[in-house]
DNA sequence: GGCGATCATATTGGATCTAATATCCGATCT
DNA sequence: AGATCGGATATTAGATCCAATATGATCGCC
């Protein structure tokens, strides 16, 4: 057993994470495109910190594969091609069935109660305005069963998986962010009523294939809505946090 | 596609890799047991170095799951469970099929060239007193293989589990560090080779079936064995790199 | 005598400073 | 002219110093 893993959430009380969760951020939401390289001094100088937490956010940013380190060179941001989206995808697919199969055995009533809970509020928020919010319950949804699971180190590593690549990952492709869940809406619904279903009759072999075409119907959907803009995080401005791009 | 993949090794002309390296294997090797706090300037005063590689290290190998990290306590070497064990084997498993498949259509005559030569050598290595070698081709041989399958996340994700958890882990493990593959050896061949001769016929299913073969039939084979000496890791005397005990 | 608050100590986390390394540019030599 | 070597500059990596925080012990109070 890993122990610790309790994740009680006083979060970032510490600056590195504070500052790793900015960056990711960034990242994520395509404010800071692929290939830039990202400087600690101008960093820190813009989020008011030292060089050390920024350096020390750098690791972790680099060990979920959000950065890449070269040596003496810096961080700089990974290009994640359609292939990488599709890959990262299946291979959460892959590890939330092995642990859906714990999950089904080991679920408490309680845990079934929140799920229901949270099926029944994101039927609720399927306007596009509550997109966020919506993949968050997503989110929520996901992380119940896992780790339900009771197998802390499947769920280490699908809280990684996770982390590193949410759903909001998609803002960053543009059609994606304006279209949000065209059509897909009822589908989903009805794939996360399967799951919880057969999580309540305790099933492994059911909840394995509700969840697996639960995470293909997205991936599907996903990419034939992305191939449609194929180059990726075409766009992508600059924001606020915008890090160092001339060519040092 | 995440960049920079290319792992030439020049290796440890960062302190922090030398430290992160070095932590590693005496965990792995079990000379370091669970539960143990890793004190940041005992490290550093043990390695002749300062604390910061040491601190760097540690969010490396936090990020690896071989320590935990509690805010303002320190970090401490994670207890792995025989079912940890397993379930590094099976999402291990989980992703490498994936590869694999890829790997099957994407394979050069190249690679299935070294591979050849590799399961050749390991024939040869079966002898106990060669074990670490035999680990070291075994481990080879996979990296080819899903190398091969041309999918940047998922080879980066892979080695990321076999760094954190290699055949080496073994070792802390009394009697199968032992009887190093009692009964195993032939068996282990032979699955290589039929992993060898899918992937010479470019055939996915086969491939990934046989991979998938090898996998459970070695997790199985582990279990088997260590189920006997229950409490995993309970030996494992602090060596030259012991860390600080005392209840601070 | 037990319980709770306060202070002491140990240890991490963050800031600052210095050294090592890589890239860029210009001078020099062939 | 082209290439190569060497220095200048920018930037990361490491060392040291200081502040924030947690744990344990002591003292006082009920």
């Amino acid at each position: 057993m890993i122990a610790g893993m309790s994740d009680t959430l006083p979060a970032a009380r510490q600056l590195r994470r504070l500052v790793a969760d900015r960056l990711r951020r960034g990242i994520l939401e395509g404010r800071l495109t692929p290939g830039t390289w990202l400087r600690q001094e101008q960093i820190a100088r813009e989020m008011g910190v030292s060089q050390m937490p920024v350096r020390e956010a750098f690791r972790e940013l680099a060990a979920e594969g959000l950065v890449v380190h070269e040596p003496y060179r810096g961080v700089r941001i990974s290009s994640l091609t359609l292939a990488d989206v599709r890959d990262v995808y299946a291979a959460r697919a892959a590890i939330e069935a092995l642990a859906i199969r714990a999950a089904a055995t080991e679920i408490t009533a309680d845990e079934l109660g929140t799920l229901r809970q949270l099926a029944a509020k994101m039927k609720r928020r399927l306007a596009p305005k509550h997109l966020a919010e919506y993949r968050d319950l997503n989110r929520q949804f996901h992380t119940v069963i896992f780790k339900a699971s009771r197998r802390p180190y499947l769920i280490r590593l699908l809280e990684q998986l996770w982390t590193a690549f949410p759903a909001m990952l998609l803002d960053s492709f543009r059609k994606t962010a304006a279209t949000p869940l065209p059509d897909r809406d009822t589908d989903d619904i009805a794939e996360h009523e399967a799951i919880l279903e057969a999580l309540s009759r305790h099933d492994p072999d059911a909840a394995e294939a509700a969840i697996r075409v639960h995470l293909e119907e997205t991936v599907r959907h996903l990419t034939a809505t992305l191939d449609e803009e194929t180059p990726a995080r075409a766009l992508a401005e600059p924001l606020a946090l915008a890090a160092g791009e001339r060519s040092r």
